[in-house]
RNA sequence: GCGCCCGUAGCUCAGUGGAUAGAGCGCUCGCCUCCGGAGCGAGAGGUCGCAAGUUCGAAUCUUGCCGGGCGCGCCA
């Protein structure tokens, strides 16, 4: 990956080897201060190196400024030490313009690519049973398992995206067992599933009074398992494989047999009281776990070691699930598990959700799933519309319990962060609507313009955050974290709404109108790719 | 009892070793001869749950406590 800033690091680095100090343990940070009289970027590098060295902060730092100095040149415009032994360091003007340049050459695929190496990695979410609609849960899950696999996809990653579709076992039976109650206007039995979803799926299913209850209880899944396509696919979340339990139950040998057969091999199982046990003890889980019953049933556990397995001997370099945090209990169990089919243990990664409450007229709603009462995906994309819910569900990090605001996430107004970020899009649009394609090409083409005047404070700051795209993705992709690239859209619309109102850009003077039409361009990209990872829409007007 | 997640402004949350801890909402006060006022600005508001420790430096790392959520089946 390349682009202003890393250029910027890789200077660091060589000015720091120019000074013959041993390495610092930790890479020095290189960020813009809080305090705006701090200069441009700071950097730490001094502090960390002299400890290492013996050597007063201080005194390395003025030693680091004058190395970088005599490596940027005019690029920088002063390098003061600070405090402790800080780094502050002034860019100038020309270095400006030269990271807009490189931005814009890289045109919409700024920010992406840098996977390095690139890897095959299979993404397991959402999952959700099919034995009831998507409640909201489910729904953060496909938010931020599908941004997850935007920005992995965009670093160069190649994704495979997986749900898993839990058709086999004794749950499904029940779900048969309660559509076939209500096909004969009686109640589902103790245990059952209580929704109105399964009076419909009474009435969609021919016969569903007099057929085999395994025949309804199938027809039935097939049923949901497509109203589930149809709520991801409004939502704009698409899934490579839909991979199906019962496919884990057939076959000669079938996939459970065949893992059965790994584990054994690998001396991992063995029978007591009439059962057969894996000896998940060995890779650090708190018990052993049964994986076929005295009765000769499999567990649900033994299915998903075999689709792990299958999964595996596919060939992905990484498998990552997303659960749900009501499965976190699952978690050391399932690592050890892969760990006694032979996997690594970094093969494997398995990341929780926290919950979601929504909260309406300051209130917290009652989502009592055993009454058949809960928020579905349909309802909450009804309410709110997908980008507003996606937006919720996605600005905070996925292992916080969130509390989604419908009264806020309703809102058509710059009161509502999503709508705030889309309305600095349609704006800048609206600008380059105003200049019109050709002034706009011409600007494009003018290479390296400025302001006579040099440029304005609004003008750095936003150029400075749409050149940290790449340093958001990467962070965003490495800490399985795409709420951070919410927090750089929000950001980067303050700091484009900061620039509109201090800087005029068409009919400013025309070096200045043509270098503010090129950052604007280049602030439209950043938007629009930060929306896009999130599977937000980026609309032209609003 | 054990395990995982969380505790930061009135509310919802960012911030995984750096300088005077941030944003959105809410609240108060301002701004429409000016590229989109569906907008913009300013202000008030904080013992970063508590206590020790590591460090030149801790919201961040360690330990212990307190509080909240969730989970601990030969269920799925």
């Amino acid at each position: 990956m390349t682009g202003p800033l890393h250029d910027l690091r890789a200077t660091l680095d060589a000015a720091l080897a120019d000074l013959g100090l041993p390495a610092p343990k930790s890479a020095p940070s290189l960020e813009a201060p809080r305090q705006a009289d701090h200069g441009d970027v700071a950097t730490n590098a001094a502090m960390l190196v002299a400890k290492a060295a013996g050597r007063q902060p201080r005194e390395v730092a003025q030693e680091l400024a004058d190395a970088l100095a005599a490596r940027l040149g005019p690029a920088l415009a002063s390098a003061e030490v600070a405090g402790p032994g800080f780094l502050n360091l002034r860019l100038a003007d020309a270095w400006y313009i030269e990271a807009l340049g490189t931005v814009l050459a890289a045109g919409d695929s700024w920010g992406g690519g840098g996977a390095d190496p690139v890897r095959r990695i299979n993404l397991e979410f959402v999952s959700a049973n099919p034995t009831g609609p998507i409640h909201v849960g489910g729904t953060r899950n496909a938010a931020y398992g599908d941004a997850l696999g935007r920005i992995l996809s965009f670093q160069g990653h190649a994704v495979h995206r997986e749900f898993y579709v839990n058709d086999y076992g004794s749950q499904v039976r029940r779900l048969g067992e309660s559509v076939q109650a209500r096909a004969r206007g009686q109640e589902p039995p103790e245990g059952g599933y209580l929704g109105a979803y399964v009076t419909e799926l009474a009435a969609q299913i021919e016969g569903a009074a007099d057929l085999p209850v395994d025949e309804v209880a199938q027809l039935a899944v097939e049923l949901m398992v497509a109203q589930a396509q149809e709520s991801l696919a409004r939502f704009h979340v698409i899934f490579d494989r839909w991979f199906s339990e019962r496919d884990l139950h057939e076959g000669s040998p079938t996939p459970v047999e065949h893992a059965f057969d790994v584990l054994e091999q690998q001396g991992r199982t063995f029978r007591e009281d009439g059962a057969l046990w894996l000896r998940t003890t060995e890779f650090g889980d708190d018990k052993d776990r049964v994986l076929e019953r005295s009765s000769g049933e499999h567990t649900y556990f033994a299915s998903d070691i075999a689709y792990h397995q299958e999964k595996r001997e596919r060939g992905f370099d990484l498998l990552i699930d997303v659960w749900g945090a009501d499965h976190h209990g699952y978690v050391p169990r399932m690592h050890a598990a892969y760990r006694a089919l032979g996997g690594g243990a970094d093969e494997l990664e398995l990341l929780i959700m926290q919950f979601v409450h929504l909260v309406e007229g300051g209130e917290r709603g009652k989502m009592s799933k055993r009454a058949g009462e809960f928020v579905t995906l349909d309802d909450l994309v009804g309410d709110i519309g997908v980008d507003a819910a996606r937006w919720f569900l996605l600005a905070r990090s996925h292992d916080t319990t969130i509390d989604l605001d419908l009264d806020l996430a309703r809102q058509q107004s710059s009161e509502n962060p999503v709508f705030y970020v889309q309305y600095a899009h349609a704006r800048i649009a609206s600008v380059l609507r105003k200049a019109g394609p050709e002034l706009v090409a011409q600007a494009l083409a003018a290479g390296d313009v400025a302001p006579s005047e040099g440029l304005h404070p609004g003008e750095r700051a936003l150029l400075r955050r749409v050149a940290e795209l790449p340093d958001e993705v990467r962070e965003a992709a490495e800490r399985r974290a795409p709420h951070r690239i919410a927090s750089y859209a929000l950001e980067t619309a303050q700091l484009f709404s900061a620039f509109y109102r201090d800087c005029q850009v068409v009919g400013a003077e025309p070096q200045a109108e043509a270098f503010r039409l090129r950052l604007a361009v280049a602030a439209q990209r950043a938007l629009a790719s930060a929306l896009d990872l999130l599977g937000i829409s980026a609309p032209q007007e609003m």
